[in-house]
DNA sequence: TATTAAATGTAGCAATGGCTACGGTTATTG
DNA sequence: CAATAACCGTAGCCATTGCTACATTTAATA
């Protein structure tokens, strides 16, 4: 009589992990946009680009380079290291296409926006591919 | 020539509290499945379903219990308060919605399954509406 | 240049979600 | 019914991401 419980293990691996693993793309991912926007980013340049505290940036900057993906000294502005500017082009692009494809499918423009920085990171090279092909379309 | 930055406050509001309320959808939701396919939901077949430990669970269901979402007593079932019945409710309406929506796009099944969880959380009802209109096309 | 303002760092707290280890309850079964 | 297994709770650890308060460094300006 018992029944199997099929583990949920594939989508639901290890939330933790996986949510640091969101802030790093999301955090390289806009340190791109405010370095060609800005010619460099600051510490409080993140803050305002992600509504927190000027200490949360700044500690998960520290994190970052920890995992080679920014570069930065006390006080000065933040980098990507080649790591970091490689999953920062990635992720870009995977944000772009999302977007694109929300707003094709119909969805206005700021629920779009904020819609894209969510799914961004949910998206498969499956799901990724088959917008592409939704958008050649 | 200062340039301002936009405050991306609504897409990353408050990452945490947002993993919070994520957290508490995928566990009424789940409570509602495996009650649907098991007469009962304990406490060990949510750590299955997610691939954690009892404890985490444990520690969960305690908090979503404080929330109003859930109802348990030491060694018994879990169960889901009026509230938590609806969050289910709407919930799982939003993941049938967005499964159905990515094999409707030409995605496979199984990256359907696991992306639709993820993105369940990050959809809008404008995004919601548009997936709806697509599928109805 | 001296003062002030802005930016950044550090200390330390809370909430959330992982874990292991251990102990108590409940159910199964020999 | 006694022993074992399964289930569940508690204690206590760590990591991540929020915060305020305070110290320090850098930049702007009077």
């Amino acid at each position: 009589m018992e029944k199997k419980i099929k583990a949920r293990s594939i989508p639901f691996s290890k939330t933790r992990s996986h949510h640091a693993s969101e802030t790093a793309e999301d955090y390289v991912e806009a340190v791109m946009d405010l370095i060609k926007e800005q010619g460099e980013c600051r510490v409080m340049n993140l803050a305002k680009y992600f509504n927190v505290s000027h200490v949360t940036v700044s500690r998960t900057v520290k994190r970052l380079q920890d995992e080679n993906l920014l570069y930065s000294q006390p006080y000065k502005p933040v980098q990507l290291t080649a790591e970091g500017a490689q999953l920062a082009k990635s992720a870009k692009e995977r944000h772009k296409i999302v977007l694109a494809f929300l707003i094709r499918l119909g969805v206005d423009k700021t629920s779009a926006e904020i819609d894209s920085e969510g799914i961004e990171h949910h998206v498969s090279t499956s799901t990724l591919n088959a917008m592409k092909q939704f958008l050649k379309s």
